[in-house]
RNA sequence: GCGAUCGUAGCUCAGUUGGUUAGAGCGCUGGUUUGUGGUACCAGAGGUCGGGGGUUCAAGACCCCUCGAUCGCCCCA
């Protein structure tokens, strides 16, 4: 008989439990409460889309759209894509709902996106966003917004330390033009020295050889014009506006000259949250303003600016989880009826208060101490029974308690041990809080 | 798409220049001891050494292919 091959789950997607698990899903809680405060209205959206969503929005990002995305045929022919990205689908829901209504419009989501790429650190097919877009707001107050929001975030998250806003401006149309154009001249005259790679980004995306991550590279580039002398008026000013907004607000920025977008829609403010400690990954959350994307999408011209940043490279940054929960296990040491009904009770008291508690009754005494104490919870509740019939209560405190939550245990028992076993509150405060036993007469 | 490193029990790993029947810790199962403080004891189950092919008297080890993982490059919406 064949053995059965377990199917191996797909390439560069996760099973997140535990403690992962537990990260991930306060990055996406903290996002959402954080979000809340700034007036972002939260957002649900496929995550198919017709591919022409991505491949007209990224427009001439060939690499991108041919090999990076997850596209496939529907049954009925049509050509589908698994969405890589949330701005394009948040542009593309916009316009198909009319919701040029409610501009402008302060909106969040988050969630799975796919790409088609080799698995790396923090670098996944199947990842997780989470993302913020203000879409028709041209103003310079809309980009210190959402600054300021991340910036927010990342301080609740507690990982700005160690974090950089790294700042830059592309300029409105006519400047970025102007400056591409001065590049890709200087970067010709300057062949010789130029890496392979950068040869070959001259062709497709000059504005990357800026960033370029090969020494060769670097002295051309350090030396390469710059925005600022291409600036329109208009284009500075605003840069101007957004820095002053920041600096009001209080969000620590540096100026990255070499900053730039692949894609042609962005304009104006570009900005990356990097840290040194996700290796080749170092962007925590990145955005800027895209105010060309819409058109693209067959809309009317409309301003937009945004950021997204990956939920898993968050987590991987997180020192602890906050605030854990106080836990409690009842152990139940012998087979009894009456015993494991008095347990029953205390737990669902116990859980009502909002402590997370469970029994343990299976195996002989020592394996259900030894359960107990590998599940790590902070109190150990045990339950037995005395010679002359009444119950022995104990109460054994794991940990020391340095978030003030000791208070529980004692309210969810309270009344319960007082009205059924004639226990005073103030002796079972003293256990309690402190450990020991006591004694249940029936 | 390219490069480097790696793949042995459920997990973390050892396994010498190729040489008897592939090991440990943890976990798991059963039991013993003990009215429980992160350290008891005994026993047991569990491995096509990622997969396929090759070299050899002999391969977990060497060679080729393949799949996967990790890290980096390209790309980064």
């Amino acid at each position: 008989m064949a053995k059965i091959q377990t199917p191996q789950p797909v390439r560069g997607t996760q099973d997140m439990f535990g403690e992962t698990e537990e990260r991930f899903a306060h990055v996406v809680a903290t996002f959402e409460r954080v979000r809340r405060l700034y007036g972002f209205k939260g957002l649900q959206l496929p995550v198919i889309e017709p591919t022409a969503v991505f491949s007209r929005s990224l427009g001439e990002a060939t690499d991108v759209v041919s090999k990076e995305m997850y596209s496939f045929e529907d049954r009925g022919g049509d050509s589908i894509t698994l969405r890589p990205e949330f701005t394009a689908g948040i542009a593309r829901a916009y316009l198909t709902n009319g919701w040029q209504q409610y501009a402008p419009m302060k909106l969040s989501v988050h969630g799975p996106l796919f790409r088609y790429e080799r698995p790396q650190k923090g670098r996944y097919r199947q990842f997780h966003q989470i993302d913020a877009e203000i879409i028709g707001a041209a103003e310079p107050a809309a980009d210190v917004e959402l600054l300021v929001m991340a910036d927010q975030l990342l301080k609740e998250l507690g990982i700005d330390d160690g974090v950089t806003l790294q700042l830059n401006t592309l300029g409105d149309t006519q400047s970025r033009d102007a400056w591409r154009a001065a590049l890709v001249s200087y970067f010709n005259d300057h062949r010789d020295v130029l890496s392979e790679d950068s040869l070959a980004r001259l062709e497709k995306n000059p504005l990357r050889i800026l960033d370029s991550k090969d020494p060769d590279d670097r002295g051309v580039a350090y030396a390469a014009p710059k925005i600022d002398d291409f600036l329109s008026a208009e284009a500075s000013d605003f840069f101007a506006a957004v820095t002053a907004g920041l600096d009001a607000a209080g969000v620590a920025w540096t100026r990255n000259a070499a900053l730039v977008r692949g894609l042609d829609y962005y304009r104006h403010t570009a900005f990356e949250f990097v840290t040194d400690r996700l290796g080749a990954q170092g962007t925590v959350l990145g955005g800027g303003r895209y105010d060309g994307l819409i058109e693209n999408l067959g809309g009317l011209a409309t301003p937009a600016v945004g950021w997204a940043a990956g939920i898993e490279r968050l987590a991987m940054l997180l020192n602890g989880v906050g605030k854990p929960l106080r836990t409690a296990s009842i152990v139940v040491e012998i087979d009894s009826d009456k015993l494991f009904s008095v347990a029953k009770q205390m737990e669902k008291r116990i859980r009502k208060e909002g402590m997370p508690c469970g029994i343990i009754s299976e195996g002989n005494p020592k394996k259900r101490f030894d359960r107990a104490k590998k599940l790590g919870t902070d109190y150990i509740l045990t339950l037995n029974e005395n010679a002359d019939g009444s119950f022995a209560f104990g109460v054994k405190r794991n940990v020391l308690d340095r978030y003030k939550t000791t208070g529980r245990l004692n309210v969810a028992l309270k009344f319960y041990l007082r009205d059924v076993f004639g226990v005073s509150p103030t002796d079972w405060r003293v256990v309690s809080h402190g450990g020991g036993t006591l004694k249940l007469d029936k």
